[in-house]
DNA sequence: TGTATTTATATGCAAATGCATCTAAATGTC
DNA sequence: GACATTTAGATGCATTTGCATATAAATACA
């Protein structure tokens, strides 16, 4: 119950604001091109470098909820981006897999994106300081 | 149309990720406190230090889509928490205001947030990285 | 083995969000 | 002053989210 020091409490704020300034822009940028969220995105990534795989190991590496992964994997399945079969070992679940159409989609949606990262973030710092606040993040994850 | 460089990549996904997850363990905190979530604080925060002001000055110093604001001031004015009065200077705004029951809210969530704050991010990095981190993040704002 | 518990996923319903657009006042232009 | 443009704010409607709970398979346990 101890209270957080003045240095955290900015920290705190400057992340919220950092993160919703930068996700803005991104997002911005993808649908001025007529391309999904970025939440496809990543889960086309997480597939096309994982392999196929089941909604809860989607779950845990992109930390959604179970309710949206759900419903986020319905409507990429109706538009054509990831396919389910049943899983053998475990009937209750499926593996989720990316479809050709997804690899392209994803394919189209990296260069869009990346300019757009590139814009929010890596024009504002150097490689080091890059690192540096990467480094430091990383000690915010959870124990 | 350059691309990010590795770096960049990394700190703009630990940057979301960090995010995501002291975000989502501090509004966990405020809710099961049965506290209404934190965009609520930040608005009965700047009003409490800003004094009585206008949607839109509200809306850039939050970072709120416009329509969002305006039916969160909505709620929020049902729940008691801020009174609007006609804006003297023009009459297509109107002064938003903290009321007494939106003070005590504030003043009940504080020591709900600042813990969760404390247990997200001060127990995880000390005065001079909290520091660091803000600088670099600051970096990030638009210019 | 039969029964209880846990885990994986889906879904009905209410609330919040995003988009486009509306209204009305303010400001600028001639 | 009349008219066009911009700015502040609200709102109808579709989509998405969150909550609670349902379903069904897997696992634990007596």
């Amino acid at each position: 119950m101890t209270k957080p020091s003045k240095s955290a409490v900015l920290a705190w704020t400057r992340l919220v604001r950092a993160q919703e300034t930068a996700m803005s822009s991104i997002q911005s940028a993808l649908k001025k091109a007529k391309l999904p969220a970025l939440e496809w995105y990543d889960v086309l990534l997480e597939l096309e470098n994982g392999g196929p795989m089941r909604p809860r190991d989607l779950q845990s590496r992109l930390l959604l909820a179970q309710y949206n992964l759900s419903r986020l994997l319905d409507r990429m399945k109706v538009a054509g981006l990831v396919t389910q079969t049943p899983c053998a070992e475990d009937a209750r679940g499926h593996l989720v897999d990316i479809s050709e159409t997804g690899k392209a989609l994803r394919r189209q949606m990296w260069p869009v994106y990346a300019n757009a990262l590139h814009q929010a973030v890596g024009v504002k710092l150097n490689d080091d300081e890059a690192n540096a606040l990467a480094g430091l993040l990383d000690r915010l994850r959870v124990h």
